[in-house]
RNA sequence: GGGCGCAUAGCUCAGUGGUAGAGCUCUCGGCUUACAACCGAGCGGUCACAGGUUCGAACCCUGUUGCGCCCACCA
């Protein structure tokens, strides 16, 4: 590249996909990514294993900011000299990716019972095969410097020994079991879900009344779901309850099936509720199933596994939605419905994989107690092993943690990892451990695990666990975990609970880093019903990863959510277009990286070089806070406002003169240390100019900037924001005097004792002014910053348009004196505020003062 | 029903006691040999509302209104 800026031929664009590609390939086969547990020892270790995205996935924004943060504190870590690892991986998303290819199937008209369960699961490892893991192939175009070499699948065999050894030694505890309970059962899907994998929407219902019984010895109960009273064993009320008092323990008829059925007595009733008496289903509803074992009461399903009614009778064959109304029907021909049905909004639980409503099911399902492993995982938080950030997502972590319930394990589905517990012929059970052999002829339970099982071994099992790895020595506890907030029960917790059982008590992460959600460029949540989803690879196609990364990490305050727009990944790409222009002046104009810094640093140098290091400080704090959303703007700013319009504008002089060469080298190291900083950020850009500029092999592989105090220059600083006001002051004026940026205007700068007499040439670049040739008149006198600058404009100045403007500055600047003096003059100000306030309120007031002196010169010397 | 959070410029958001900020948008003027994916200048806000604390409040307290999210076994 440097060969072609030396003859002329750099593009003046920045075009990603010239070098996206080249790079990703580069930093690959040199291994820059490659972690190794043996090396350097002494250095201290960085991990980071990906949220392993689903194997059915392909990159979404989602992934893409998740990405862009994990790969920004890797790289910078790697900078800072860590031993680094961020490991890449993915999820085999049980329910979701059978519910995949079993759509597939469907096309061919097949179900996967056609196939039997072996080869349907050899048909999904098939599907995993071609076109599972697209996702991997577009995290390499985001740019993301994983280790590939560690690339983990929740269902490989090492991952499947992990799962194995975890299940025997919770079962060997007690910690798992088997049981008879209700749970969530989702009827389209045809398995249990756990909890959380129930979403609650709120429906409206109808909320309807019915007599049960008859003459005195009849009550009447309110229902939304009238079709479960075919299950009905019992009616409960509350024990306090007078109105009612009378009919407890006794035996009423339930209507349509002539059976009789008890009154109990239950405190869980709400008096105040319909009624005040519910009707009891233990077989189709999760409180009355607490009640049922509270007084005893059997159990009668009266629905299958698809939700259709199964007992004899009229409504046999009629899904839970038709045998609503038909039941409802018949009841109302028997004037059992004492109320007209009425309107009544409720939650109602969905199976968060395919939108049907939850149907509360009694079953022998597979449960982990959690009891122990939630306790731990909260104490972890609690005692502040573990940090999480942004600290008031803790609350949730912990109003979580400290009330869960235990955790159904078993899916009536073929792909997952199979429960390794088998059964003998007359009824045994045995958990079988990776390394051992189930007894001849007995048979294998036939349900798998919960997807997330297996994924809340994540952080150990890809460092292959249960095996004492040099990997997993060096890399356990992991620094970081970086996810979205949205998945903070589903699998942080989770993670906890296994890690901490485990790995003997030590915590998978040290940090817990919640970022928000990306939204569209209004706040609205992406989703395919409002046709707002925005796909990363179409802005990797037009702006460039750079500029996709920058704009989401922009957007990335600690656990807010990120709201994107094309709009503002342009704004990235041309921030992009402006490093690379920067660079490409600073090469044509020789700047370098040899030696050291020029023993005499000009005022402009000595300013840039001071702010490069606040800037150094600043990002590094902002890493430290996850707030890429401050570091990104303290770099734009800096990198575009400071380098870019002012220093190299100043620099612009000097490198025509004597002193060159200390400029081009200033430049260079402004140039170097930026190039760094933004590395993590946008890697690709940085990269390609870094190497350019230095010569150097790889920017992975460079040291991250380390401040330097003794470059801090706070004269300096003061002399260059001196400049920038009087050069903003004058181009005002041009600008409000319609003098055109390009037109020369002859002037004189009268510097009194200002510093700034050293910047004349500079000033005078910057502003287009000439020297005065004969005849100079000036028709405009501008007195800042105690210089006196007299233009002339040959007349054409607009007196009313700047005297308006400077009786308007004139009557701010006495505002402000006014309010200032109010205060200096307030004893309770005096006496009270801190000595830096007061300091500040009097130096504004003289600075107001000045204004005010300089204003009245100014309308003064106008021509009247 | 419980919990958490938010209301600041046209839009999206920073700003946790001491002169109201950024990006984008908008207006005006410019192809000034790094960059028009650019440069320069500018317009724009009684910081949701009502009280209170304080010398001083966008910021702390109370209430009101309007949103958002999470959790949830009132049928």
């Amino acid at each position: 590249m440097t060969e072609s800026i030396e003859r002329g031929e750099l593009p003046t664009h920045y075009t990603p996909a010239d070098v996206e590609g080249r790079l990703y390939e580069r930093w690959i086969s040199s291994g820059l990514f490659a972690a190794d547990p043996t090396r350097h020892p002494a250095r201290p270790h960085f991990s980071i294993v990906i949220p392993p995205p689903n194997v059915t996935g392909s990159l979404h924004m989602g992934h893409a900011l998740d990405h862009s943060i994990q790969d920004a504190l890797t790289r910078r870590r790697r900078m800072q000299g860590a031993e680094t690892l961020w490991l890449p991986g993915m999820d085999h998303a049980g329910i979701a990716t059978q519910n995949v290819v079993e759509r597939e199937l469907a096309k061919e008209g097949l179900s996967r019972h056609d196939l039997g369960r072996e080869a349907f699961v050899e048909r999904v490892w098939q599907w995993k095969g071609e076109s599972g893991g697209r996702i991997l192939g577009q995290m390499k175009r985001l740019g993301d410097g994983v280790d590939w070499s560690r690339e983990a699948f929740t269902m490989d065999d090492q991952r499947a020994r992990a799962v194995r050894t975890i299940f025997k030694r919770l079962y060997d505890d007690g910690l798992i079991h088997r049981a008879e309970r209700i749970i969530n059962w989702c009827p389209r899907c045809l398995t249990a879900l756990s909890d959380i994998e129930v979403e609650h929407a709120d429906l409206e219902g109808e909320l309807i009344s019915i007599r049960y019984g008859a003459g005195v010895d009849s009550i009447v109960v309110v229902t939304t779901r009238a079709e479960t009273m075919l299950g009905d064993t019992a009616v409960a009320v509350h024990p306090d309850d007078d109105r009612y008092r009378h009919l407890v323990g006794r035996q009423i008829e339930l209507p349509l099936t002539g059976r009789r059925i008890p009154v109990v007595a239950d405190e869980h009733v709400d008096p105040s509720f319909g009624t005040g008496a519910v009707k009891v289903t233990p077989a189709h509803d999760p409180i009355d199933f607490e009640i049922g074992q509270r007084h005893g009461l059997p159990s009668l399903t009266v629905m299958d596994e698809r939700g259709v009614i199964s007992v004899h009778g009229p409504f046999e064959g009629l899904d839970r939605f038709e045998a609503r109304p038909a039941v409802v029907a018949a009841l109302r021909e028997q004037g059992r419905v004492v109320k007209e049905v009425r309107p009544h909004e409720h939650a109602v639980g969905h199976c968060q994989r395919c939108a049907t409503v939850v149907e509360p099911r009694v079953s022998l399902q597979w449960f982990v107690r959690v009891a122990p492993l939630a306790k731990a995982a909260g104490d972890a938080v609690r005692d502040g092993r573990v940090r999480i950030h942004p600290p008031q997502m803790a609350a949730r972590y912990f109003a979580w943690v400290d009330n869960m319930h235990d955790w159904c394990i078993s899916r009536q589905l073929w792909w997952g990892h199979r429960i390794p517990v088998w059964y003998g012929p007359s009824g045994e059970t045995v958990c079988i451990g990776p390394d051992e052999t189930p007894p001849e002829g007995w048979t294998q339970d036939t349900d798998v695990l919960d997807t997330w099982f297996s994924s809340a071994l994540w952080p150990f099992s890809t460092l292959g666990w249960p095996d004492d790895t040099p990997d997993l020595r060096r890399f356990y506890p992991t620094s970081v975990l970086v996810t979205g907030y949205d998945i903070l029960f589903f699998w942080v917790a989770r993670m906890m609970m296994f890690g901490l059982y485990a790995m003997d008590g030590t915590e998978p992460f040290k940090v817990i880093a919640l970022h928000g959600m990306v939204r569209d460029q209004h706040g609205k949540k992406m989703s395919k019903s409002f046709g707002n989803v925005v796909d990363p690879l179409d802005w990797i196609d037009r702006s460039g990863a750079d500029a996709t990364r920058f704009t989401l990490l922009r957007g990335a305050s600690p656990g807010g959510d990120v709201p994107v727009a094309e709009e503002w990944a342009q704004g990235s790409r041309n921030f992009c277009n402006k490093l690379w222009n920067a660079t490409r002046f600073a090469l044509m104009n020789g700047a370098h990286v040899r030696g050291d810094l020029p023993a005499k640093l000009g005022t402009a140098d000595a300013w840039i070089l001071s702010r490069l290091q606040q800037v150094i400080a600043e990002v590094d704090a902002h890493f430290e806070d996850f707030d890429f959303a401050k570091a990104c703007e303290v770099l734009y700013h800096f990198a575009w406002d400071e380098f870019c319009d002012w220093y190299v504008e100043l620099a612009k002089v000097p490198l025509a003169g004597p002193e060159a060469d200390d400029t081009r080298r200033v430049l260079g190291e402004v140039l170097d240390k930026l190039l760094r900083l933004l590395h993590p950020l946008t890697p690709y850009v940085t990269e390609e100019l870094w190497t350019a500029l230095t010569g150097a092999e790889s920017l992975v592989a460079a040291d991250w900037p380390v401040r330097r105090g003794s470059l801090t220059d706070r004269a300096a600083e003061a002399e260059i924001t001196s400049l920038q006001r009087l050069v903003t002051e004058v181009r005002r004026f041009r600008a409000d005097q319609g003098l055109k940026p390009g037109q020369r205007v002859p002037a004189v700068l009268e510097f009194g004792g200002s510093p700034l007499a050293d910047h004349e040439e500079a000033i005078r670049t910057l502003l287009r002014l000439t020297a005065p040739a004969g005849g100079f008149t000036a028709t405009a006198s501008l007195p800042v910053e105690g210089v006196a600058v007299r233009l002339d404009t040959a007349g054409v100045i607009d007196v009313e348009a700047e005297r308006k403007r400077l009786e308007k500055d004139l009557a701010a600047a006495r505002k402000e004196v006014d309010q200032s003096t109010r205060k200096l003059n307030n004893q309770d100000f005096m006496a009270k505020a801190p000595e830096a306030v007061v300091t500040k309120t009097r130096s504004r007031l003289e600075q107001a003062e000045a204004d005010i002196a300089r204003l009245e010169r100014q309308l003064a010397a106008l021509p009247a």
